[in-house]
DNA sequence: TTCATAGTGATAACTATTATCAATAATATA
DNA sequence: TATATTATTGATAATAGTTATCACTATGAA
């Protein structure tokens, strides 16, 4: 069930290749989608490395990793956003509003520990919603 | 990969028990918690009737659902509110400040419409935190 | 009561993800 | 530079959560 990614200690193509993709665009990727994607340029790399990498990646807090329908999705950008997910094509666009964290720290227990704050809303885009 | 759940039409043994279930605990389940819990009394219970009547009340809007490490958690409280998951225990809470809606909505897409507001605080609870 | 059909139970199928492991290649060291 | 060590990869098998299928059951209308 949990992928025990270990923290990187060598820099390999595969890894380069992973996060420079990763970084460079703004789809929200899922592992596959990097997988097809570098595979053009590298055919014989394994889906595997790439769940292994990502999930890396975002252990690490180099990028981050949320959940939509059943899937994970991975972002380059680490700065705190939240995202807009679109039920009709799929697609994940950011937002970037800003979360009253202070408010926000009053309702936690007392003593307990935030490691990320995931905002996701659902809904249909603006270009699903005019088809 | 989609749960082709058709609205509610007849009442049943089965979604009674379901429903009453998921109003009654503030655990946010599981399909196979929800299963397990009412197996009790009703022995021949299917998990496949849970997956179903739990993911139908979810799209006709009288539950929540939203996903904790790769699984559907389900919340009987349909009034706006966040969740604290834990990494460690897997418990999840809710927690009930608000949010600064008019700003999220100055952020979407004009035309964008919102189906849903998914606030997931993951990180460590208190109890797991003195252990 | 009878009838049409929505819903259930049992189980198979599916899919995303994780684990395994022999082969490969990155780095430290001689 | 050559060699040794071992982290990482690629290929693939295994897993787990969820969804689909379908014969049978039981709800609710007539």
């Amino acid at each position: 069930m949990k992928n025990t990614a270990t923290p990187s200690q060598r820099s390999t193509k595969q890894k380069t290749a992973i996060i420079t993709y990763l970084r460079s665009v703004k789809t929200h990727p899922t592992a596959e989608m990097v997988y097809l994607a570098l595979k053009k340029k590298m055919p014989q790399l394994s889906l595997g490395t790439v769940y292994r990498n990502l999930d890396a990646y975002a252990q690490e807090g180099k990028s981050l990793l949320f959940e939509v329908k059943g899937q994970q999705r991975f972002d380059g950008d680490v700065s705190p956003h939240s995202h807009f997910a679109c039920d009709a094509c799929g697609g994940v666009q950011d937002l970037w509003f800003a979360l009253p964290l202070p408010k926000v720290k009053k309702h936690l227990s007392h003593g307990a520990s935030v490691r990320s704050i995931d905002v996701l809303i659902k809904g249909q885009c603006d270009t699903c919603n005019v088809r």
